[in-house]
RNA sequence: GGUCACGUAGUUCAGUUGGUUAGAAUGCCGGCCUGUCACGCCGGAGGUCGCGAGUUCGAGUCUCGUCGUGACCGCCA
């Protein structure tokens, strides 16, 4: 080894040590007389002091090391005349003896602190400077972390991690495909996995019956701050268990994470149906920190006159504690709001419960005093409160107030990020109507299975199936989602049926699983849990990039090694491919 | 596919109603300084205002296009 310690490990115990260390310049500091230098590596920063009373010479020399200069320096551990308790190391510092310069380095493009001057684009570009810094250094800490923990508690529940191809087949259903060519075979294309679905249950039938992996899926959809195109998963499966049975082992591996890397005890997570988290709080990932539940008003609120509400299919509103002095402006910020296209709302009804046990609201033109104070009752509204209002069609106006209620979450600050409020989302529907094609569409994947009960109506009212899936939901984020999977022919023909697809077509593309279901398929299910977005979660932070060594830009783009691009004709020839001329020109500009 | 925001010194930003020589902080370079640790003090260098076109007597500022970056909607079983 070059050294004989880190930057972060001497102490007040080592005083008198002769020690080497190897590292990165921080920062120096030259007072004339002597010259302080930090020297960095992974554990720490450790003080380097020159002194011309004692080596003018070395000092000299000292003074021209700039930042993120790679030097290994020899000298005894010395105790502070003046302590920094900020540093670990702060009572000690190194007088240096001799010291090599063992590569010099430009002048970097912003500076490597935990306040960097830097900008994201330029942080990306220069990823390796920026993975310096110690916020990142902690994040990926905590990601390594979890992941061991992650493997601790599944080893301890007996299982396997099993790695699963990469280079597989393109399926119609769900996301679209990241397509690789293949040489051997011209004119034709591996897929890279959405998720290792239909491997992992084929490991099921295999007789595996607990297998896990944190593994990489790939897809190419438009990315957003909690979205990449290559992301990580910890991919679960089990057999002959119920939902309860995996409900069970993953909220227990998700405890175990709390506990073992944030030290936090989370309490049992709550388990809500779809449509209780669709009806009170219009979203299938509700966020529980704070209540706020959606109040509907239909049996009160119509009949007085007011078009919007006579008109409207749902009338809903939540209840702002503590709100009812909010002012003019105020409500037509959230007014504004409400009406941004993204949101979709065309306006915003208030209700003031003032301290003096009046009402105040936008429709007194049609409502009393008597009329108010029975939706304020609905509400379970006290003196001081505010009611906001939206009504429409009924899925359009959950989403807005969903918005509208997480919106008035952070105004409050509601939704601390140090607070974890898990649950677990069960019942949802099997079948999703899809305007744009005019058929059914598979909510969760093709494989899932229908609960027993709703059998029989799969094809007299397909949308009201609902399926053996579940969701956990921490904080209004998705964490993960499984389901228990058919793993009966007959079921799953049907099922292939319900989503279009023709015999023949459900044969080539999953004919291997169909196959593999006629010997002897064991009762199954399992769980995928979005690895990147609990790190995240863990961390405090929305966006996953920062958790992610090298991670991609919004437009799937690696700015530091500017990927995608273009490959030789040479390459394209191999493997019999043409670029259009209209998209070349493009990709030239 | 769409909406919005941003792009000015190495970096992060300010720049008024379109008006003379585009500023600040930080970083960098030089000088001074023996206990700093966001060292301090003095001085200095550093600009194709992303790019292109247009409007105008005059554009960092207004308009259009384009490129880049970020956020969002659609999309993401």
């Amino acid at each position: 080894m070059l050294r004989s310690h880190t930057c972060g490990e001497l102490n007040i115990q080592n005083v008198g040590q002769e020690v080497t260390l190897a590292g990165w310049v921080q920062k120096s500091r030259d007072l004339g007389g002597m010259t302080f230098i930090d020297l960095r590596d992974r554990y720490g920063i450790t003080q380097l002091v020159f002194n011309m009373a004692t080596n003018a010479a070395l000092c000299e020399e000292a003074r021209k090391l700039g930042r993120e200069y790679v030097v290994k320096v020899q000298g005894s551990v010395a105790e502070r005349s003046n302590k920094n308790p900020k540093l670990p190391t702060g009572e000690i510092e190194i007088i240096v003896d001799s010291f090599k310069v063992l590569n010099p380095s430009e002048l970097p493009p912003f500076t490597i602190e935990d306040n960097t001057d830097g900008g994201e684009e330029l942080r990306m570009k220069y990823r390796y400077l920026d993975l310096r810094r110690n916020p990142i250094k902690r994040n990926l800490e905590l990601r390594h972390k979890m992941a061991l923990e992650t493997r601790n508690y599944l080893d301890s529940q007996g299982f396997y991690e099993i790695e699963t191809p990469f280079l597989i087949k393109s399926t119609p259903e769900g996301a679209r495909d990241f397509v690789v060519p293949s040489r051997m075979n011209e004119g034709q294309f591996y897929a890279l996995p959405q998720s290792p679905q239909t491997f992992k249950q084929l490991l099921m039938i295999a007789g595996y019956d607990r297998y896990f992996q944190i593994v990489r899926c790939f897809r190419d959809e438009d990315l957003r701050a909690d979205r990449q195109p290559e992301f990580t998963q910890i991919d679960c499966e089990m057999s002959f268990v119920t939902q309860d049975d995996i409900l069970n082992t993953f909220e227990g591996m998700t405890k175990h994470l709390f506990k073992n890397v944030k030290g936090v005890e989370v309490e049992d997570f709550p388990r809500m149906t779809y449509d209780e988290a669709m009806k009170y709080y219009g979203s299938d990932k509700p966020d529980i920190r704070f209540a706020m539940k959606f109040v509907e008003l239909n049996d009160v609120a119509k009949g007085k006159g007011f078009r919007v509400f006579d008109d409207a299919e749902l009338i809903v509103g939540i209840c702002a504690k503590g709100c009812a002095a909010y002012s003019r402006k105020q409500l037509d910020q959230l007014t504004d709001f409400v009406k941004k296209p993204q949101i979709g709302a065309k306006g915003l009804v208030y209700l003031k419960f003032n301290e003096d046990g009046s009402f105040k609201s936008s429709v007194d033109k049609f409502f009393d005093q008597e009329a108010l104070k029975g939706c304020a009752e609905k509400f379970e509204a006290k003196p001081g409160d505010l009611m906001l209002i939206l009504a429409g069609e009924t899925d359009r106006t959950r989403k807005a107030l969903n918005e509208l209620r997480l919106e008035m979450g952070n105004r409050l600050e509601l939704r601390n990020p140090n607070v974890y409020k898990p649950l677990w989302v069960v019942d949802f529907p099997l079948l999703e109507w899809d305007e744009e094609t005019q058929r059914y569409h598979a909510m969760h994947h093709p494989f899932t299975s229908p609960r027993k009960e709703d059998i029989e109506i799969m094809e007299t009212k397909p949308g009201e199936v609902r399926a053996n899936a579940y969701d956990l939901v921490t904080n209004g984020v998705e964490i993960g989602g499984g389901s228990i999977r058919i793993h009966n022919k007959e079921l799953q023909k049907r099922m292939f049926t319900l989503l279009g697809f023709t015999d023949k077509e459900a044969q080539n593309q999953f004919g291997f699983l169909m196959n593999a279901f006629e010997y002897g398929a064991p009762p199954h299910g399992g769980i995928a849990l979005g690895f990147d977005r609990l790190v995240a979660l863990f961390g405090g932070s929305d966006s996953i990039r920062d958790y992610i060594a090298f991670p991609k830009n919004n437009a799937g783009r690696d700015v530091m090694i500017d990927s995608p691009s273009e490959i030789s004709k040479e390459q394209l020839d191999e493997l019999g491919l043409c670029i259009r001329q209209t998209t070349a020109r493009k990709a030239i500009r």
